[in-house]
DNA sequence: CTTCATTCTTTAATCGATTAAATAAGCAAT
DNA sequence: ATTGCTTATTTAATCGATTAAAGAATGAAG
């Protein structure tokens, strides 16, 4: 790779020192060179084409202008298009994006961490794992600057951004059981993060509200490590064993993805012999013959506000912690009635 | 944030000179220090938890391990899913990525290689815009390592790895026209490159070798700047203007996604009014009530290997360009007939 | 003709790690 | 005792940019 020019360069070609190269160059110091230098050295700057190197500046400034975006899985929809928001803000601000997948694994999520922070980003955005407490504590020790997303812990105070989990199962669920079902299940992940226990308390909460027993059957928590089977299994015994149920509630895009396929490969007829809400967009979703209700988070703004909080508390370390939590929007369409 | 360890910490609590903790830090150069002082070091360093600074290193060797992975759009599925393997394949080799959407604008792209490459980033995996030749000459005398996906330039020469556009949209269209379609439309974009305009020239010359004269109504290609509208004009003047299709080849997903939708709405039935088939895979696609016929991209080999051919050229800058083109399969569903 | 202020420019340290080269210390051979 | 040879350690330069502080040059005031 051919070197590119530094400060020492136009310096020479001009027949100057470095700092005044630099004076020149760096904006607001400009007063301090006479006109006529100035003059030379942006000429030369602008002939060799000069662009600083800011890896030189980082280690300077101790600022690298880089944001580390650590999530479960870029390849996901909902966090690739975070990825793409968080981007879009960052840039504006002129920082980078550097990312990772954790695939939900506390170990992988904590070399990644290492990984970025050795790289001195100058903070992170973190769709924290399971079982990452410790990570997230060990920011707050070293003071690096982070923003939870999607996920926090309830007893680590951190900033984070994330929406009302609670409420979106509960409106989710309450829409079904208005549209007539009362024997509903639950497909989740067996997973401990605040915001997945929070969507099973959603669906227990509205189920006890209305009355409603809840069967031992119904609740069903996937482990990552199979999701597939998971679901299966779990649809299996939702649809085949007594009491089984009229409706499910599935509570994510991943989880809905593999229990419509499978709903399908049942000859189930969403709609018709069973009601579905899922929490979560998908292009999927608008496609199925049967319209999906589905609770719609709004990443744009979750992104938005991951940034902005970020950059503030990169900018002043003293700043209090903050936590966003969103509203969703539960979008009604066909699926959670069946006729 | 608190000041991380550096090696002049270390070599103040042992009481030595950095240099030799660097050597027994760094592997391969530990013979030089006595077991003692080694021994005393890597106690300290454990103790601190020393990291080293990898932009001191980088500034230092002139590398930073860090890749510059533009495309069109992240948050697009086809490139979020590239990133994915990309940020493996590199991770393996201890190398972050840095991303950047293009938007399929040159303008955009420029800023972005400029901007990575003032962060010294060793190389770039480019899904290069159109009209960006320029900066892909700039790139080689430069002499920057690069890769460029999905598209590339043929009067480059460059490392390049792609499919074979000619023949997959040629298997495809062959594919409707075998289940019964003689009046076949194609939607596109209107994008001079190479990898659009081969996958138009699959469709004429599978026309053509089947004597089916095209209708100059039938080929449709679509400005980025208004997918949406060109996409729902394309379809009206394809279904409702004589001579009117009986199948249409959707050129990528996003025109796919954007065409059913309006096919949906127009009540028209897929698989039976009108056969279609689609480059890319969708999640959506499997879920769409006739199940489509689509042109499936190797997705893993191809960011695989955009990232071996990558290191490669970074760690010699003398090997020669390496031009990959990659085999598709065409998956083969329901939607490409009509009952 | 000093003296002091002002303006412009350079020197040199710094960020953190690496590494060639210099130095120091220990020991053996003559 | 001198020389040479190892081995262990330090010194100092380097990467590229920034910036406080020192220095030089000019001019004005006394």
């Amino acid at each position: 790779m051919k070197r590119k020019p530094s400060l020492k360069d136009i310096a020479e070609k001009v027949g100057v020192s470095t700092a005044t190269v630099s004076y020149v160059l760096s904006k607001g110091k400009e007063s301090k060179v006479s006109a006529e230098v100035s003059k030379k050295v942006k000429a030369a700057a602008k002939e060799l084409n000069y662009q600083p190197n800011q890896i030189a500046k980082s280690l300077k400034s101790g600022k690298t202008f880089t944001i580390g975006l650590i999530v479960a899985d870029i390849s996901n929809p909902f966090f690739a298009n975070i990825a793409r928001i968080i981007e879009d803000e960052a840039a504006k601000l002129n920082y980078t994006v550097i990312f990772g997948s954790s695939d939900e694994k506390a170990e992988k999520s904590w070399d990644l961490i290492q990984f970025l922070s050795n790289r001195q980003v100058d903070g992170f955005i973190i769709a924290p794992t399971e079982n990452s407490e410790d990570q997230i504590k060990y920011l707050k020790e070293q003071n690096i600057p982070f923003v939870l997303i999607d996920r926090f812990f309830p007893t680590i105070n951190s900033n984070s951004v994330t929406v009302n989990n609670f409420e979106a199962a509960y409106g989710a669920v309450r829409r079904l059981i208005e549209k007539g079902s009362e024997k509903i299940g639950i497909i989740a992940y067996s997973n401990s993060l605040y915001h997945m226990r929070e969507r099973v308390r959603g669906y227990d909460t509205v189920m006890k509200d209305h009355k409603l027993k809840v069967s031992n059957n119904w609740l069903h928590e996937i482990e990552f490590s199979d999701i597939k089977n998971g679901v299966h299994n779990a649809i299996d015994i939702l649809l085949h064993e007594k009491p089984n149920v009229e409706a499910i509630f599935f509570a994510t895009n991943t989880l809905a993805v593999y229990g419509l396929k499978y709903l399908d490969r049942l000859s189930v007829e969403v709609g018709k012999d069973l009601a579905v809400v899922s929490f979560d967009e998908g292009e999927a979703f608008d496609f199925y013959y049967c319209p999906l209700t589905i609770v719609k988070q709004p990443l744009g703004a979750l992104a938005e506000n991951a940034v902005e909080i970020l950059i503030h508390k990169i900018n002043d370390l003293d700043t209090k912690e903050k936590k966003v939590c969103l509203d969703t929007e539960l979008i009604i369409r066909e699926s959670c009635g069946r006729k």
